[in-house]
This record gives structure tokens, C-alpha cells and sequence, in this order.
DNA sequence: ATGAAAGCGCTAACAC
DNA sequence: GTGTTAGCGCTTTCAT
């Protein structure tokens, strides 16, 4: 059976649709209430519910929010993002298409004009990771970016505070009582890799520690880049080796974990660790688990839908909100080890290295 | 300014509305191909593209499809099965709404309610892990199920079949040699976890060996889960231990990792493991890298999209689709260990133990 | 080969 | 207080 319509409704209560409209949308109290009473009963009896494509027609305002994506599949990221976009959508009564185009231009193009064609009232595009994009042509200048900044403003646009959480990251450490730090990046080279070496940089100045070259080394954003990289850390000398090692991200974490374990090391008693990003499925999961920086998804998916929607007043364009990484604590941070007395020398550096094992040549 | 309308269009092509839709639409070729260019001519001219909600209207279809899903946002699995929707979705001119109800029923309800008065061509119900639900009410008896079966039937579904999927891993095991293989199942008893039990048992049955009691274990389905359970299986006697196992997902086989890793164990050399679920953040960056068995949430999800949407001849009511789940080969498979040789004896059994380091007394 | 006109289901002026 | 009516932008008979 078709689905019931207006003039139904209207029909049954035996008054107009007009009537009928006014009382399904609240709209004054100019009609009495013994005929809304009747409208509503009516409605009832014959399951009327509004039709939204009718409606959307008439009024020119869909209640719908296109939100279109680089990556939504592919990583373990992208729902908290949704899911915040998501619930401050349907909070609002608003209904979200989503749409993944992989990272390819000529769907995107699509994708906008699907959404444009279907009347939203609103979009939102959104990163997987921090980035800098060129926004596409024909997308409004109401559109929210979410994780990433248009290369040349002009929009709105909520990212994670990643120099903020490097720089957490590290005090973490630094009020464990370490003092050799080093940082395992990226070499991928994203904003948010340069943003958390700034935030590192800056934790270690504000500690007077000097920051030493040989502590900041890359690898590739996986476990075994990170193992790679601790490796090396690891090799070196026991007055330069570090005692704390702060990760680009948890994978990278995790491959610190194994090439400490390898060697027999214990994580917290002789390497403290802390990653980024806050994956569930690694940082809680290592033994011990990881203290981390996290990502604030939820928040910005909501942030970006609320704006997307007005709901939350923001000014009109071109401003990049910066959203706080909160520090997770667990077990990985702990005191550094006690330090090897060594006679006669208060502290080594690369440029002044007394000989080594002398007595050995 | 305004978005063109398709009388705007007429008028610069100086046709009537109906040629230009009749255009627009490639419907029969009783334009002539004179009329047909200048009206294409002015569509590019006036920019204008036809507004898919006046079109819904009027055609009663809108060329768009309702997600429902429980849980797309935290579990990691989401991503690919949504993926796959989209995909088969984009490829037949469908854009999608996605709604996660986070299990709620009254969201759920909301949910449908909304998706049916946005007039929706189709939907699909979607479950995060295989389950068996209870259909609420007002979904018609078109919509298909994904990762879900129906707890009465009545709807089409796809699953994967992870029965046959538990007898693959098994059979690794066997292929390499082994002989005492252990499964660590899951206490939360989804019904996974008993299909998997079953392929495991049909595996062992197949290769002649008997089902060992003590070697089908239960733990949480974490890590730490897998690692307790894995600690138990090590504590058994020599001849008695298990020399492979194959664990109910992913998590916990990084678990048993971290156990055999304590104790020194190499894996595969001294023990041999298989997973499930084939998680990118975990199985494969286990080292080694873990051999487990991939839940095919792309395919089903484009199964999903594509019976939904009628692109895929499927009877039309209550098949169940099993998707096959490929084994993914990696490192942690390898032979059993040397036989530690019992002089005397030739098989251990519980019942039958002979007295251990009598010497001793 | 092309156009006029009805109408999808609703809202909102504007009557009464 | 309530009803009539004109569209929203499009597709689709039915004329011509």
C-alpha cells in the first residue's frame, strides 16, 4: 500500500491540508487545539509521516549534509570522525551522505555535483590525515574542512593542535626525569610530522636541554620503521643513547617495543616510550600499554558538522580551528634508568668525546 | 547567484521544457540532432544541471540508499565493508545516506523512519561483526543484511562463512605438520565463535586426529586475552603443548605473540600461529608477520549494494550468502618442532601419563 | 519532431 | 481559526 499523504490526513480529519501542515510542523497556535487534537489523531490512524522530498522541494532546504572523504575505509581513523559529524547531524535533524572518493579527482568533481544536484544544505570534506589540500573547484565557500587547511584559505577548517601534542608528548618525559629525548619520525614528510618535531623542539627548550641532531631520526610510518629506527637509537654509545623515545605514531611505538624487547629491555624500567594517535588496537594493546598522544577525532567531526550546520556560531570564513591532542596515560613512561657513573666526566656530547676504551689500542 | 532550472535552459535554446528533458534524459531519438546540440550547447552555457529532488519527486525514485549500521565508528572493520557499498553504489548512479544507530534501537528507529520519508530507493542493515539480529520493525522486507543474518529469516543476507574459514586455518596448521593444535576461542560466545570452533574440529577431523579438550581454551578477546589463554597452552607439559595454534581473531594471536615471545619461544619456529580477521594494524605488522584468515568485508559489501540495489539477480527472499574467508599467508606458520624423543613411549595422553622424573624421588 | 499542461507532495501567501 | 491556491523543478502523457 502507498504511503499515506497530506490531503489524507486532511481528508480524515475532515479539515484542509493547510491545517494538516500547520500542526504537523508547530507552526503558531492559531489553530485550536480541538482541531489539532483531531489532526493529530488522524495522522496517526492513517501513518502519515511527512514526505522529506516534497518537502525539500517546497522549502528549498533538505535537512541533509554531504560529507565527502579522502579515505574513509581505509583507516582506523575515520570513524571516530564520522561517528562525531554523524551525531551532531542527527541531533540537528539532518541526515548525512557520505561519500569516499578514494583520493580521485574526477570522482570528487562527481561527488560534489551529486551532493550539489541533491540540494544539501551543507558539506563538509574531510581528510583522513592532517593535510594541506587544494580544494576542488565547486565546492562552496560554506564547506568545512575537517583535519586538513585549504592551501590558500579561504574556508573554514578544524585540525589537530599536532605541534601542541608533540610538545606534551615530550614534557611527559621530561617530568619523568629524562633528558636524553629522542624523536622517531616520519620521513613521509606530512604537516603533522614538522608540527610535532616543532612541538618536541620546543618541550625540550623550555627544559634547557640542547637538542642533539643525532636523537631525531626518520623511518616509515609502520612498525618496522620504527623498529629500524630504534635500532639505531639503541646501538649507540650508553652515555648517548636515549632513555626516552617520543614516536611519530603508535605503529612506529610499537616497533620500539620490539627492538626493545629484543634486546632484553624493559619498557618502562630502561626506555620510557610515548606515541601519537591513541589506535586503539596498538597503543592499549602493547605490554605495557602505551602512553600516547590522542587524536581528537570525535571532537572535530563534531566540530566541523556544527559549523557545517551553523549551529555553532564560528567566524564566517577562513579561520583554522586547532583542536587540543590530550595525553593518554599508561605504562610506558617511568623514570629513566640510573644514570652509569662515570668518573672524571659530567657529561658527553658528540663534539667532545673522550677516547673510548683507551687501554684496549 | 540561483542554480539554473531547466526552463532557463529552454528558454536560451528557445525550445520548450520538454525537449530539453527529453535531451537531458537521451530518451528516444525523435529530437532532432540539430535540436539535440543546441540545447546541449545551452545546458553548458547556463550552467545548469538538473536538481535531483525536483526529479524524486516527480519520478518517485530518488537514486539514493539508506546504511544502517550499528557501529561504523569503532570498530576498524567498517571501513572496508563501507567501502564496498559506496563502490557498487557510485558505480550504478547511487549516493548513499549512512546512519550509525551505535546499537540503539530508538536511533534505530529514528533511523528508518527518516531514511523511508527521504524516500530511499533501498537499504541495508549492517552489523559490525557477524551476528544474528532481530530486524526491527518498519525495514521492509527488501532490505538486505550485511554481516547479519535475520534471527526469523524474511531478508536476504550476507555473511562470511567463517565456518569454512576456521577449517582453512586449521588446515595450515595440518599441511605444516602439526599435530597437537590448540584453539583459543572467545568466552563473549558470538556466533563466530561457534562456527569457527566447528571448522576447527571439522579440520582436525578430516586430517585423523583426535579433538583434544584441554587444548580448546577461552579468553577475553584482547590481547592481554590471548596472551592468558596462551600462557596456559605453554604451561602444558612438553608432550602435551601445542605446537600450533590457531586463535579466534587477530588481537588475541598478538597476545599468544607476546607470550612465546617471554618465554623465549620463536615463532614459527617453535610454535606456529594463525589468526582471524586479517586486521592491517595488527596482522601484518607482527613480527613475524601473522598468517591469519581475511573477513571478505569488501565483497560484502558490495554483495550488499548490489542485491540491494537489484543489480544482482539473488532470489528474492531469504538467502543467506556465505562469503568465502581467504587464508593470508605470512610468517607465523612454519613445522612443528623436532619431536623431543620418549623413549618407550609413543604418544602422551592425559589418562595415560607416566610418572615424570621419578629419578627424582 | 516538438510543445502544453498536469502533477509528484508539500508549504506558505493570501483570502475569508 | 481555517481554506484556496500557487508554485518548488522536474517528467511524462497527450496533442499537434
Amino acid at each position: 500500500m502507498a504511503r499515506a499523504r497530506i490531503s489524507d490526513v486532511a481528508a480524515a480529519a475532515g479539515v484542509s491540508v493547510t491545517t494538516v501542515s500547520l500542526v504537523m510542523n508547530d507552526v503558531e497556535s492559531r489553530i485550536s487545539d480541538e482541531t489539532r487534537q483531531r489532526v493529530r489523531e488522524a495522522a496517526r490512524a492513517v501513518g502519515y509521516a511527512p514526505n522529506s522530498v516534497a518537502r525539500g522541494l517546497r522549502t528549498q532546504r533538505t535537512r541533509t549534509v554531504g560529507l565527502i572523504s579522502d579515505q574513509i575505509a581505509t583507516t582506523p581513523f575515520a570513524g571516530r570522525m564520522l561517528a562525531g559529524a554523524q551525531d551532531a547531524a542527527r541531533d540537528n535533524g539532518y541526515l548525512v551522505y557520505l561519500i569516499d572518493t578514494g583520493g580521485d579527482a574526477e570522482i570528487e568533481r562527481e561527488a560534489i555535483d551529486a551532493l550539489t544536484a541533491q540540494q544539501v544544505d551543507a558539506m563538509i570534506y574531510a581528510c583522513m590525515w592532517h593535510r594541506i589540500v587544494d580544494v576542488p573547484q565547486g565546492v562552496s565557500a560554506k564547506t568545512v574542512l575537517l583535519d586538513c587547511r585549504p592551501v590558500k584559505g579561504g574556508y573554514r577548517s578544524v585540525v589537530p593542535d599536532d605541534r601542541a601534542g608533540g610538545t606534551a608528548a615530550v614534557r611527559e618525559l621530561v617530568a619523568a626525569g629524562h633528558r636524553r629525548i629522542a624523536y622517531i619520525d616520519t620521513d613521509d614528510g606530512p604537516i603533522a610530522s614538522r608540527l610535532r618535531h616543532e612541538g618536541y623542539l620546543e618541550a625540550l627548550a623550555e627544559a634547557g636541554i640542547p637538542a642533539d641532531p643525532a636523537l631525531h631520526i626518520t623511518g616509515d610510518t609502520s612498525a618496522h620503521g620504527g623498529r629500524a629506527a630504534a635500532e639505531v637509537l639503541l646501538d649507540l654509545p650508553d652515555d648517548e643513547r636515549p632513555t626516552g623515545i617520543f614516536c611519530f605514531n603508535d605503529r612506529m611505538a610499537a616497533g620500539v617495543y620490539i627492538a626493545a624487547h629484543r634486546r632484553g629491555l624493559d619498557i618502562p624500567r630502561d626506555l620510557s616510550v610515548v606515541g601519537y594517535d591513541d589506535q586503539q588496537l596498538i597503543a592499549a594493546e602493547q605490554d605495557p600499554p602505551l602512553t600516547t598522544v590522542a587524536l581528537p577525532h570525535y571532537a572535530m567531526g563534531r566540530w566541523a558538522m556544527e559549523v557545517a550546520l551553523g549551529v555553532r556560531a564560528e567566524g564566517d570564513e577562513d579561520a583554522t580551528h586547532l583542536m587540543e591532542c590530550p595525553v593518554i596515560r599508561r605504562d610506558s613512561v617511568g623514570p629513566p634508568p640510573a644514570q652509569v657513573a662515570k668518573p672524571n666526566r659530567r657529561r658527553a656530547s658528540h663534539t667532545e668525546r673522550p677516547p673510548l676504551a683507551a687501554p684496549d689500542r
